[in-house]
DNA sequence: GCCCCCCGTCACGAGCCCGTCACAAAACCA
DNA sequence: TGGTTTTGTGACGGGCTCGTGACGGGGGGC
């Protein structure tokens, strides 16, 4: 019943936080202190999710991460990045390494917790339709972080990416911009909520004509059509 | 209304500072210079959110944490720490403990406040399971803030709404300026309570025949028919 | 080192929401 | 019926909110 989630990390303090954590939240919990050893792992044993630190010592994660995805008995495990730095993980997130959402360091356990269930939740979708979320001309993919527009692809930033498909989760329901913040930005809340109204701006720039599905609804927030 | 919060630091200049600035934020603030001083008023009076240092000179930020996690009657009660180094090593004890998050020092008020404003808001969960209210031929969706009048949508602005789900949530009731001017206006009490009539005048007209269902309690206040 | 991209901030401007005022109307009281 | 109090209503100015363009910093790729 329960998930069973691998937890690659070489600082044996924060993986046992980590670990701590998971297992408290009623995960069955792995751990693996490098890249070499995780790999083994997953050979042996497929979990259902790996949560996987960007820096390691000798396979760096970026390997891994490729690595499972190019073996096709692993290419549909969803992994979970741990990043130091929240600019690289348009890396993570992009075309490039394939991660399915990532949490950049340092990170409250609520919110590590809240997002392996996010893409635990989406990957247990229909298998066959995915997780992708489809309104009007606009169709977006979590799992493979892309976005199309009456079939043609937008580049997104991670940013806005994660913005939008906040926003399209609830079709209909405005969501403030303290609510966006937190879904969006997580723990690394450091930013005006006016910063909020600029990523907007650029989305609906990139969105083109489908930028209008998403509605501003004055003193309150944004909601996307329904 | 407010958020009653607990700060707990032996330096008394830094207590004062995090004091001062929570207060300019609108919270209610109380302090205590030791841990045992923190909890003595932990048990007399519980608050709604506590920001410990980690670092006290009796009983430490740790102890402390662990007290109020194994208290039932403290256990949900959210944490912020304040940690003097950067390092893994105190995050991750302040978490493993059960913070909710922490701040490093030194820190920018504003990002002290940004942070409690996150935690108290993840605690307190979704903003209330927002039930459409409809009475008559009036529909309203506080979640999609939408307004319906025989189907046909009304564009309310902020204000409004609020003022017209407020009398519509105790349908019969009459509410007095003073209760609206709470509940509508919240803590900013700086508007004559006659304010109340223009928008009531303006709301009435944008909701056409279904206006009158907004009744005038001559001497009293305004009513919502049943 | 250089350039590019992403991100966060700021300043400016437009639009409109909001609050107030003054006056009209209505209700209450004698 | 007249005076008083309370509420409805129209108009107006200020200020708030949001959109938008520009800028700088920081990191990665080349």
């Amino acid at each position: 019943m329960s998930a069973r989630i691998l937890v690659v990390d070489d600082e044996p303090d924060l993986l046992e936080l980590v670990r701590f954590n998971l297992t408290q939240a009623g995960f069955q919990v792995t751990t693996a202190t490098s890249g070499r050893e995780g790999l083994e792992q997953l050979k042996n044993a497929a979990p259902d999710l790996v949560v996987l630190d960007l820096m390691l010592p000798d396979v760096s994660g970026n390997d891994i991460c490729r690595q499972i995805r190019s073996d096709p008995s692993l290419a549909e495990l969803p992994i979970l990045m741990l990043t130091a730095k929240s600019e690289e993980v348009d890396r993570v997130v992009g075309f490039e390494l394939g991660a399915d959402d990532y949490v950049a360091k340092p990170f409250s356990p609520r919110e590590l917790t809240l997002r392996v269930r996010a893409v635990l939740r989406r990957r247990a979708g229909p298998p066959a339709a995915g997780s992708i979320i489809e309104h009007g001309a606009l169709r977006v993919d979590p799992d493979r972080h892309r976005c199309f527009v009456e079939g043609e692809e937008i580049e997104l930033t991670a940013k806005e990416f994660r913005l939008l498909s906040t926003l399209m989760a609830k079709p209909g329901r405005v969501m403030t911009r303290e609510r966006l913040l937190d879904e969006v930005w997580g723990s690394e809340i450091t930013v005006t909520s006016r910063t909020i109204d600029t990523h907007l701006k650029r989305l609906r720039e990139k969105l083109g004509p489908a930028g209008d599905l998403i509605e501003t609804v004055r003193g309150v927030g944004y909601r996307f059509a329904e």
